[in-house]
Formats: structure tokens, C-alpha cells, sequence
DNA sequence: AGGTCTCCATACGTCACCGTATGCGGTTAA
DNA sequence: TTAACCGCATACGGTGACGTATGGAGACCT
């Protein structure tokens, strides 16, 4: 929509991408409400003149940084996954253990904190609860599919992918274990759970 | 620690508790960043002077928004599940359905919203984060506790505790299905797929 | 009737942050 | 050298919210 300062390198983005790159850091420690351009400033040892060079106001940052979580932290696992050349259940394991591993993005922000702010975020600004609900969907999809190549019936499949992100969400929202084997561990165990027992689970809650 | 208003009537906490009140719904509906006293005064049709009467500071108010919400929301369900008297599968069940239907507190607020908010506001606030961990303590070992009774073995019990309360609090983080039936059906499907299967199901993956 | 206590309103000073205006050194081009 | 422009610094006015101080209306006692 607006191409004001593509003039000289292509790189013209690279203070912004500083903003951006500090701006998610700062939104993983302490939500949105902590991603505020002075107190943001100071900490890149930088002043509020560098900032409104870059960006339009504060909300065009947010935009911006939601962008950058969406354009990297989203398609990128469900690719990977794609990428292996291996039976569905390896693949649901692998999508299991990416999924964890978090990885891209910032890093040393290993755990799910980002993606948590996120959330946190979109309760209180309908934008991002589009942009997660989109994503979720998306994810959603991916792991319906692979239950689906395992062999489960439509129905099955869709309670199990949606048994199986929920908890991901939710370990993650829960705030996770911080030793990754255990975590590896647990992930194993509950793919276990899921893959096992294929036709019949669903037969006595009619 | 401190009763100095004690004097006449025991409902002397009638006005305190209305700021509560609408402190949890604000909360709901914006994160704890829009529980802030001067709008809040103003949705209330008061002024500051009144909450300053009832409260030290805004601490204080979120110090008593965060211990109504553990004291009704954290053992109520726990214990009405408790009171039912039938085998564990079904308590599971009901255990289930309760954690969805998130009666008490505010009414018309029937969704995890306001759970989602303090796990958002717990990202920024090192105490209710230690709140929230032992809410959730609580909670995963009474999940895991029934399927113990169920007959599930140790690790399997706390396998099947975790994807079943993981999965319940991605529900609500995720944003869940208005439409009740659907979430009602969903719960049922998992409870059947989490205590299918007795025995067997681990021996593959070690 | 006067006094006191409760609950709330009004007015004030302060602070953190927003966004804008403008100044200023360094680099590049003529 | 000078001119232009980029990237950032500094200074400013404005706003929303915090917490305090103080006044005041009504109930309740005596």
C-alpha cells in the first residue's frame, strides 16, 4: 500500500527489523502492553526519533510484529513436516516434537511464550484473534490430515487432531515443563496414546 | 493482616465486592491492562473517591480479583464432582463437562475468558504465575487421581491426566466452539478416547 | 440540634507515554 | 565545497491514568 523509502538498498528495512526483532523479545517477557516505544527506545540504547522514522505509530510495530510471528512461526513447522519422507506417524510425531522445539523466530525464546502473548493479546483486539484463529485452523488441518493418512475415520481424526493441538496449546499455556526431555518424553507418550487403538474407541460413546 | 472497616455490618465488603465484580467482567473482556479505576469508576457510575474508600490501590484491587476468582473457580468444581457418587469414569466425565461449563463467578460470562486473561496477565506478574501453577497443580492431580481409580497405572494415569487437562485448557485457550452442544460432544468423544484401552497402549513406545 | 461516622465527589499534582517538530552530524553526489 | 538526504537526537505539547487531599451529604446516635 504505501512504498515511501524502498529507495536506496533493499535493506532500508534493517533498523526496522531491529524494532520488530526487540518488539517480539519484549512482548514474550511481558505482553503487548509492555511493547511500548520509550521504554522500547531505551533498551536499544536508541530514542523515540529512530522509532517514528521506521514505523508510522505504535500500532503499525504491532502490526508489524504480528506479521513477522505469522509469516515465520506458521507455515514454517507444517513445511518441515511435509518435507520428511517417512509414514504418517513418524510425521505426526515429528509435527508433535517441532511443535515443541519452537524453533525460528528469536533465539534463546525456545518455550511458547511468544505465541502466548499473542493470545493473550488477541483477547482484547479482535485483529489478532482473526489472525490466531486462522492459524489454529490451519494447524487444525495439517494435523487432521495426518490422522487421516494413519487411517482413522473422519470423525476420529478430527477428535484426535483436535485432542492432540488442544493439549499442545495447552501445555504450552500452562507453562511448560522447562527440562525439553521430559517434554519429548510426554509427547512421545500421548502420540502413543493416539495413534494406538485404531477403529473401535469411538464405538461405546454413541 | 488488616481489618479496620470491620465496625458495623459484616456487608460492609457490599461495595468492595462490586468493584470485584465488575473488575472480573472488564478483566473478561480486555486483560488486566483494561482494569484500570477511572474507567472502571466511570462504568460503574462512581468516581475514584469511592474506590480508594474501599481499596489501598489498583494492587489491591487485582490482589482481590485474582483470590475471588481462585477462591470460586478453583475448588468448585473439584468438589462438586467429588459429591456425585459413582464410578470414576463417570465422575471423569462430569469433571469434564463442569470444566466447560464454568458456572460461578460472573454470570452470562460462561466462557474461559476470564481464565484466559489471568493466564495472560500471569505472563507478566511472577505471583499470579505461582497462583495459576498451583491451580493447575491442583486440578492435573485430581484428573490424574480418577484415572488411577479407573484402573490406569501410574505413568499411564498421568499421561492420560495431562492430554485431558492440556486439551481442556487449549479449548479455552484456542477459543472454543460457541455453540455448547458441540463442545459437549466434543468432551464426550475425548473421555471415550482417554479411557479406552486399558493397559496396552504404552508397551509400543518405550 | 449537634456530633460523628460512612461513603462518595471534586480538585489537584505527578508521571509515563504518545506523537510531532525541529535540529544536527555523517555520508554521498555534483 | 557545497548541497541534499538519511538516520537519529532533542525538545515540546497533549493525554490518560495514578494516588492524595479535602469537602460534603446523609445516616445514626445522644
Amino acid at each position: 500500500m504505501d512504498e515511501k523509502q524502498g529507495k536506496k538498498s533493499p535493506e532500508s528495512k534493517l533498523g526496522r527489523q531491529d524494532w520488530i526483532k526487540t518488539g517480539l523479545i519484549v512482548l514474550a517477557e511481558g505482553g503487548v502492553e509492555a511493547v511500548r516505544i520509550e521504554p522500547l527506545a531505551k533498551r536499544m540504547k536508541m530514542t523515540k526519533g529512530s522509532f517514528y522514522w521506521h514505523f508510522k505509530d505504535r500500532n503499525d510495530l504491532l502490526d508489524a510484529i504480528l506479521a513477522e510471528w505469522v509469516e515465520i512461526d506458521t507455515n514454517g513447522i507444517i513445511e518441515q513436516v511435509n518435507q520428511i519422507d517417512a509414514d504418517p506417524k513418524t510425521k505426526l510425531l515429528r509435527l508433535f516434537e517441532l511443535a515443541i522445539a519452537e524453533n525460528g523466530l528469536v533465539p534463546g525464546l525456545a518455550d511458547g511464550r511468544i505465541e502466548n502473548s499473542i493470545r493473550a493479546w488477541a483477547m482484547s483486539n479482535q485483529k489478532v484473534a482473526e489472525v490466531i484463529a486462522h492459524v489454529d485452523q490451519q494447524r487444525l488441518n495439517y494435523t487432521k490430515a495426518l490422522f487421516l493418512e494413519i487411517g482413522f475415520s473422519e470423525a476420529e481424526a478430527m477428535v484426535r487432531a483436535r485432542l492432540a493441538y488442544y493439549s499442545l496449546v495447552g501445555e504450552l499455556t500452562i507453562g511448560v515443563d522447562p527440562n525439553q526431555a521430559n517434554r519429548l518424553a510426554e509427547i512421545r507418550m500421548q502420540h502413543a496414546i493416539l495413534t494406538f487403538n485404531i477403529n473401535g474407541s469411538m464405538s461405546q460413546s454413541t
